[in-house]
RNA sequence: GGAGAGGUGGCAGAGUGGUCGAAUGCGCUCGCUUGGAAAGCGUGUGUAGGGAAACCUACCGAGGGUUCGAAUCCCUCCCUCUCCGCCA
């Protein structure tokens, strides 16, 4: 959510920003919300101020005398005056509100224009790809894929891209996910493993919804939200929360499989491992003081980049343009792993600063160590990583000419073998 | 799932219809005191919204209701605790 305040005073700056997301947003609308609100608001402040005034008077007075009554018979009207304008109050405010959320974020200064992927700029690239064998091929059509990855019995069971992982297939999901956390361990993130169902305010505070209602899966029963993202948890830990600045910046790294409808998706994207309903990913989590949060930024992506370089899987650093960034950041870098097999690039990881934008709908504050008033944190998120993209880049890189897959020395002891079988 | 108890400020804990944003204690702030500290004394100490300001308003788990007036009475929901049941 952005600050009501800069809408109010910079209505042509959120309006400038906003449009270079390329996204709707009707300030306009808002603006005449926010100018009845605060009208209707001082009506009824005046009236309850009344109202009290009267409540002190008639404690003084005896009960039932004809002073009492007649301030009784008075109080009535004001009474069901105030009743019916805080009825209009709550409505307008309401809408408000709700207009409020659909407002996206604002884009940093430092966020390249354009409208698609194709504007994104390649920030930096790591690794060579030409090393790599020209007749690589598709994870999915490596021999033996089938019996690893079992789409079609994750189909019967669950639907389409519910995946069973067996044998060397579990076993490679569950090294990564380790060697995914110690390596957050040691970058000082905490580990944390959360729930994997949340309720519907705290896929608001993340800026979720109402952005992407139909994305998510959720219970009938409870009308909780499975999560797309170890974020949507995580992010809500410190929710209607006070930090201590000195505990900043809070760095925490948790584990959970994510849910995604995908409503939408089709064609060569979603062969194999390129996308799934349902995928494990270790998330990157850091709630920081906003005069940091840029740094931060850039530490958290080193933090992901480090892991791919620990890999060998070459990469590149895509910073998103605005209009291909999303609704809640601020500023994103992507990370895009190389398959060979494929010859094209992966998202794996993307890395960004919500600034207040999830901090004011979730209301994570710090108490500044002067001990003035609390602050909004700025939060940041990144993936530290993405399994199963990770997994088809490693499949398509490392496949040798026995139909084995070499793992990269960093996950031998995670793993317990040096290569993969299909057989 | 059944029965009962309860949710008040950073914490503990009063308050059962009016002058209560809320006693008191602890904690914390600042000051006095002291060689320094402790104790003692004094002072201050929640969050948010509106307003240029003075100031006004809201918030006692959440939402409704009754009333001129609700922390207090009624209803619904959520959460915590105890006992029982069921179970990984």
């Amino acid at each position: 959510m952005l600050d009501p305040k800069l809408i109010r005073e910079s209505p042509d700056l959120v309006r400038a920003a906003i449009a270079k997301k390329h996204l709707d947003a009707d300030l306009d609308a808002v603006l005449a919300l926010d100018a009845s609100w605060r009208a209707q608001l001082q009506d009824v402040e005046a009236l309850r101020s009344q109202q009290k005034a009267a409540n002190t008077a008639m404690a003084a007075l005896p009960k039932g005398s004809p002073e009492f009554l007649a301030k009784v018979a008075e109080m009535k009207g004001v009474s069901a005056q105030v009743k019916e304008r805080e009825t209009g109050l709550k409505e307008i405010e309401s809408r408000w509100h709700e207009a409020l959320l659909s407002l996206p974020n604002l884009p940093h200064v430092s966020v390249p224009a354009g409208r698609t992927p194709d504007d994104n700029v390649v920030h930096a690239t790591h690794g060579s790809i030409e090393s790599l064998s020209p007749d690589a091929v598709a994870h999915w059509e490596i021999p033996g894929f089938e019996r690893l990855f079992d789409f079609a019995r994750g189909a019967k069971v669950t639907g389409a891209g519910f995946p069973f992982y067996v044998g060397d297939g579990a076993r490679i999901v569950r090294a990564l996910l380790q060697f995914f956390l110690d390596e957050a361990g040691k970058a000082g993130y905490v580990e944390v493993n959360p729930p994997i169902f949340v309720n519907a305010a705290s896929a608001t505070a993340v800026g979720q919804l109402p952005d992407k209602e139909g994305q998510m899966y959720q219970t009938v029963e409870d009308g909780l939200y499975a999560v797309p993202t170890a974020e949507t948890p995580l992010t809500n830990f410190f929710r209607d929360e006070i930090i201590d600045e000195a505990a900043l910046p809070v760095k925490r790294a948790g584990y959970t499989p994510c849910f995604r409808r995908e409503a939408g998706s089709y064609g060569k994207d979603v062969r194999g491992l390129n996308r799934l309903h349902q995928f494990d990913k270790v998330e990157l989590l850091k709630w920081v003081h906003p005069s940091h949060s840029y740094d931060e930024l850039e530490k958290l992506r080193l933090d992901a980049e480090g892991l791919l370089q620990k890999l060998g899987l070459p990469y590149r650093v895509l910073l998103m343009c605005g209009g291909d960034m999303g609704f809640a950041q601020a500023k994103k870098y992507d990370l895009e792993v190389w398959a060979a097999g494929q010859k094209r690039w992966l998202e794996v990881s993307s890395s960004s600063n919500f600034e207040t934008f999830q901090a004011r709908r979730a209301q994570i504050r710090f108490r500044p160590k002067d001990g003035g008033k609390p602050e909004l944190v700025h939060t940041l998120n990144g993936s530290g990583l993405a399994v199963p993209r990770v997994l088809a880049a490693l499949l398509e890189n490392n496949l040798q000419p026995d139909g084995r897959v070499k793992l990269p020395a960093v996950l031998v002891p995670y793993f317990g073998r040096e290569e993969l079988s299909f057989k």
